[in-house]
DNA sequence: AGCACGCCGACT
DNA sequence: GTCGGCGTGCTC
């Protein structure tokens, strides 16, 4: 039999075994001089390899049915399209106990980590009693009625404003599909967002007496309740599962409905080992089962929005808010002739102070967290720098009370290195060192100046590092106990504050003059998200935008509340210039002491696919390598291969090709490297 | 990736 | 003398 094992070595290995055993199930089989566990997936009758060197199987794992072929399937494309061996798609997938050799399973034991609950059937499928659901509004309605009347496979495209509803006709969608006893995945970028979802889920839904018909799966669970959350999708007694990315890699034995809620949202896109994109996966399965996909966001990303133009996605459109408050008023603050204090314009002072008299809350969001960008010598120019990578360090006041003082430490927001404040400058000895720029630390400081009787709470990475701080911070919110809340990208995802009237966004040009292709992208998405958190429930609601550059196409849009315009505009662009969607591309990235060693890799690469591209035809476009953004990391340097092609299937051949081969250009360089198919940021 | 073997520097 | 540094080689 040929077993996948998690090691990074491509293909499969031979084992044999005296009595025949079914494809997916798990064994434990002797690797080398320890013990793994893999899952069989090929039974040829003749193996691949001498069969003096084939090894017998030490033990079948029979805790489990066998892993269904619409698993291997899903496991099997995976593979190929990211181009990493099968074994490390499919054991990372499952639970740790499921993965991992355990005590229970030494030679003759039988059992292992999964108890047998043969008593536990799947739960009862017509036990869908819902709580009177509000009313769906026409539009609203209509996409329920486009959604539920798909035979068979389509991807739906549902474009809804923030406060449109989507989440009402995610559940109107899936109720005929649990009504007939299906099974539906409903993926979410975040853990941060599903308490939420999961109540409303919970109470819409209403299943009092089967607690297990909704499973939640996401990386914060322990082992013990992520194994149950599997165990019961896989055994087909949850009739919801909510997750975020990894819960695409659970066996759904009736899955009917597949939603990707924010499938712009690059929480989709695992940034570390197999780097998939759980929503292209999603379209994948939805396919192979035969079964609807949703997409569902209100900024789209380019790709989803390309299909829907194009006719291979069913677009869907809510533009009206559910409840009839309009939205927001969108200004925007030209701050090139403008006099800023502490960063701030006079209009967004003045808004601000006119949100205090009426007893309403604002929001100012910046994406920056920490004190401020850097520490700087006024008299000779020294910039704060970490000594182990190319980036500067950032200024954090140390965890105390406001006004305490010098207690304050030089963070790297790359490596995690951290330092005391130097009491003068290393280069130059003058004592006169000063913050540059603004980070939420100093913003919450100089807003307390600015308003001192506002109650004002910050929410970034730093402010709720602790476990549940979040949670409480957000809820003093809520409550009603915070004037104006000062934060990062965590405040603009989800949350509907109540009594928001007013948001101040404060340095959103930094984000648009990141060299990424897609930064207008993200940051019109990001404007929109967080622009609907005004106005929900308050008449009223504004945002303001403070820009050297209100002419830009994105503030432009933004202004108009035009995802569409903005869209088209950002196609047409991509278009003339061959970027995705119109192109596809993979990223070659190598690491190594030195620079030029991980250049002399991609340049050796870079020749090595030229030829491979040539042999087999595939038209390529192969940029020259170069070094990141940020060279160096904690005294590692980087640097990427860019390649792209208009057609897919010739990138994906050469890839293939190319693969197998790159030991060879990496022969005596000492250098690690990695592939990205359909990579985010470039 | 692990894990072992192997061959050179500073410590009880 | 050996404890341990990490180079390199192998895993069906």
């Amino acid at each position: 039999m040929r077993v996948a094992l998690d090691v990074p070595l491509p293909g499969l290995f031979d084992y044999r075994s005296d009595c025949p055993v079914a494809v997916g199930t798990r064994v434990i089989v002797p690797f080398g001089r320890r013990r793994m566990v893999g899952v069989v997936v090929e039974t040829p009758a003749v193996p691949a390899l001498a069969e003096a060197s084939i090894k017998a199987v030490e033990q079948v794992l029979d805790d489990l049915p066998p892993l269904p072929a619409d698993w291997l399937a899903l496991a099997g494309f995976a593979a190929q399209y990211y181009q990493r061996p099968l074994g490390e798609v499919m054991l990372p997938a499952l639970p740790a106990s499921l993965r991992k050799v355990s005590a229970y399973q030494g030679p003759r034991s039988a059992g292992g980590p999964v108890q047998r609950s043969d008593k536990r059937r799947p739960a009862a499928p017509h036990a869908v009693a819902a709580e009177p659901a509000p009313g769906l509004n026409a539009q609203q309605a209509e996409a329920v009625h486009a959604i539920t009347a798909i035979q068979g496979h389509r991807t739906v495209l549902l474009h809804g404003v923030t406060g449109s509803g989507k989440t009402e006709v995610y559940l109107h969608a899936a109720q005929p599909v649990l009504q007939r006893g299906g099974q539906v995945l409903f993926l979410v970028p975040e853990i941060n967002l599903t308490p939420q979802l999961e109540q409303s889920l919970r109470s819409r839904l209403g299943w009092p007496d089967a607690p297990a018909a909704l499973a939640v799966l996401h990386s914060g669970l322990a082992e013990g309740e992520r194994l149950r959350a599997w165990l019961a999708a896989q055994r087909g007694q949850a009739q919801v599962l909510l997750g975020t990315r990894l819960s695409i890699f659970t066996p759904l034995p009736r899955l009917g409905l597949i939603i990707v809620d924010e499938e712009h949202d690059a929480s989709y896109k695992q940034q570390d080992g197999l780097r998939y994109s759980a929503r292209d996966l999603a379209v994948w399965l939805g396919r192979d089962r035969g079964i609807p996909v949703v997409l569902g966001s209100a900024t789209p990303s380019l790709e989803s929005w390309y299909h829907a133009e194009r006719g291979h996605y069913l677009k869907l459109t809510l533009s009206q808010r559910a409840r009839q408050v309009e939205l927001p008023a969108i200004r925007l603050v030209d701050t090139r002739r403008l006099a800023l204090q502490q960063g701030f314009s006079p209009q967004l002072l003045e808004a601000l102070g006119a949100r205090l008299e009426r007893g309403e809350q604002s929001l100012i969001f910046l994406n920056r967290r920490g004190y401020a960008p850097v520490l700087s010598c006024a008299s000779c120019g020294w910039v704060s720098q970490c000594p182990r990578c190319s980036a500067y360090t950032v200024l954090h006041r140390a965890a105390g009370r406001m006004g305490a003082g010098h207690r304050q430490r030089l963070h790297c927001h790359h490596c995690g290195y951290q330092a005391p404040v130097p009491a003068a400058c290393p280069d130059c000895g003058d004592q006169d060192l000063r913050p540059m720029g603004r980070g939420t630390q100093r913003v919450e400081e100089h807003l307390a100046e600015f308003f001192p009787q506002a109650r004002i709470a910050r929410i970034d990475a730093d402010s709720t590092r602790r476990k549940g701080s979040a949670a409480q911070l957000f809820a003093q919110v809520h409550a009603g106990q915070v004037d104006i809340l000062v934060g990062t990208q965590m405040v603009a995802k989800g949350h509907d504050f109540t009594n928001l009237g007013l948001v101040g966004v404060l340095n959103a040009d930094a984000m648009l003059f990141a060299h990424d292709f897609r930064a207008p992208e993200r940051l019109f998405a990001q404007l929109m998200q967080v622009a609907g958190r005004a106005g929900r429930h308050v008449r009223g609601g504004e945002v303001i935008v403070q820009t050297d550059y209100p002419e830009q196409a994105v503030y432009q849009a933004l202004l108009r509340h035009d995802y569409t315009g903005f869209a088209q505009y950002s196609l047409a662009e991509r278009e003339s210039i061959g970027l995705p969607p119109y192109a596809y591309q993979a990223l070659l990235t190598a690491e190594a002491r030195e620079l030029a060693v991980a250049l002399e890799f991609l340049g050796r690469a870079r020749t090595l696919l030229q030829e491979l591209a040539a042999e087999c035809g595939a038209a390529l476009s192969l940029y020259d390598p170069i070094p990141l953004r940020v060279v160096r990391v904690a005294n590692i340097e980087r640097a990427q291969l860019l390649v792209e092609s208009r057609h897919r299937p010739s990138l994906q051949a050469s890839l293939a090709r190319w693969m197998p081969r790159l030991p060879d250009a990496a022969d005596g360089l000492r250098v690690r490297y990695q592939l990205e198919v359909d990579p985010l940021e470039i």
